[in-house]
DNA sequence: GTAACGCTGTGAATAATTTCACAATATAAT
DNA sequence: ATTATATTGTGAAATTATTCACAGCGTTAC
């Protein structure tokens, strides 16, 4: 069991996890190496090996149990107590992120959002309520919220990141087009939209390419 | 000039534009690697590394000329001829996507969305035209769509990059918390902000817990 | 002219990640 | 009980990605 475990090894364990919980809702008991991994899209190995990192063992002729397993991935990646998660921005892409994380894990949810706008300030949307950013000290202290997503103006982001961090949070959720500074006890995810429709275009166009040099 | 270049590294030319789009907006003329790889949070080294894959040379006093450059990146990674993507899903996230990228980059925008809701089909949403689903094959066909984003619930997923697929698109933005099974020849990008926030979680949680061994 | 400077471009070294390959082994069949 | 089987867990190898480190060079200063 390694003392430290890789970025991308903790994403995929997110990933089996979600994997493991809807077969448990099908039905399904036990499963194999070769079948979460068919399902994430990645190898066998790659399987058992993330699976090195969180201390469950699987049976040479049973496989995983799929609920052990997946408890035992939330216990390991999960926090103990619960996670309160401040949402900083509260637009177009700030609604629909709490539309879309309303209700769905009770361990990791928005417990406030924040934005600048007068007219949302002390209004309650997708059941949390939305503070002013002078009242972001106090509710981050106060909720004891550790994680933040960042879905502000581009102009805005870094500022809005330094009261964060300022007010305790040692994580970020970051939505806008700009490279954080932060702390090097912060640790920040970018989702870089534009970034990633880019890349797929890149590639798109070199699948096409390849296709056509095929029909030669 | 290598063959082929890696994803991360398409990933960064994109972002190395974007910040070099913002120096020239800023008056700027000339920039080092070390300059431009503290801007993008990568080394100087990794910088240059990444500027090998696209032909472009800069001067051992002056640098990288800020124009030249981003014009550079723009050769290799656009396409000569302007691709549309295609939208499918206008719902919360769907509306907030097509908001953001809407006259955002006239090389690569949004040129038509699809949507089962009959309430949305025929209807135009921030410039584009909602499709039935039906349509899909013809309006990909007639407007050369290469580029599909998905923003359906998951379940619809599977059969929506189907249909894209089967139309002739290549390359899959997919923002449903599901894996496509896709074929080889083509490209998807997953954006999944359930295992993005997971992954904040865990390491904000380590962060503050060596914060606290710190202070031993 | 030429010397000094600090950067670029890149081969080589290092680090990180994935895959291979196989001994160990839990179970089912007989 | 024994055997056959297919999978696990994991060192070792392979691959991929990043960083080091420095020769070579364009520019400036004198
Ligand atoms: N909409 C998308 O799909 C999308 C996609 C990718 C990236 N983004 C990025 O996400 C961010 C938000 O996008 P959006 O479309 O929701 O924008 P938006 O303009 O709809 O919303 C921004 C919100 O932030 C609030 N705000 C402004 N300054 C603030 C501050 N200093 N502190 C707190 N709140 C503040 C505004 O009042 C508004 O409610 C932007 O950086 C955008 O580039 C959005
Ligand atoms: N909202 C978010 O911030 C967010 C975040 C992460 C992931 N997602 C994922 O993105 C997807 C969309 O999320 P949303 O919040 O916009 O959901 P939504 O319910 O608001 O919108 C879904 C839209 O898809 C349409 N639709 C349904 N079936 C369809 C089909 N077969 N073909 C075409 N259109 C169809 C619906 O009519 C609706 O307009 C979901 O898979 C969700 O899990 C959303």
């Amino acid at each position: 069991m390694p003392a430290t475990v890789s970025e991308k090894t903790i994403g995929r364990l997110s990933l089996y996890r979600r994997l493991l919980y809807e077969l448990r809702n099908a039905g399904e008991e036990n499963l194999y190496s070769h079948q979460l991994a068919q399902m994430a899209g990645v190898t066998a190995a790659q399987v058992r090996r993330d699976l090195m990192s969180i201390g469950y063992s699987g049976s040479p002729t049973r496989g995983y149990d799929v609920r052990e397993l997946g408890e035992s991935i939330g216990r390991f990646l999960d926090s103990p107590t619960d996670q309160g998660v401040a949402l900083v921005g509260v637009g177009n892409l700030g609604r629909a992120i709490m539309a879309f994380f309303a209700g769905r894990r009770p361990h990791l949810r928005i417990v406030a959002a924040f934005d600048t706008d007068p007219y949302k300030v002390n209004r309650v949307i997708q059941g949390v309520r939305c503070y002013s950013l002078e009242q972001m000290p106090q509710v981050v202290e106060s909720e004891g919220i550790q994680v933040g997503i960042l879905a502000v103006p581009a102009v805005a982001a870094q500022s809005a990141a330094d009261t964060l961090v300022r007010a305790g949070v040692r994580g970020l959720l970051n939505f806008a087009p700009v490279p954080l500074r932060v702390p090097p006890d912060v640790y920040v995810e970018d989702i870089d939209m534009t970034m990633s429709l880019e890349k797929v275009a890149y590639f798109a166009r070199q699948r096409a390419s390849q296709k056509e040099l095929q029909t030669w």
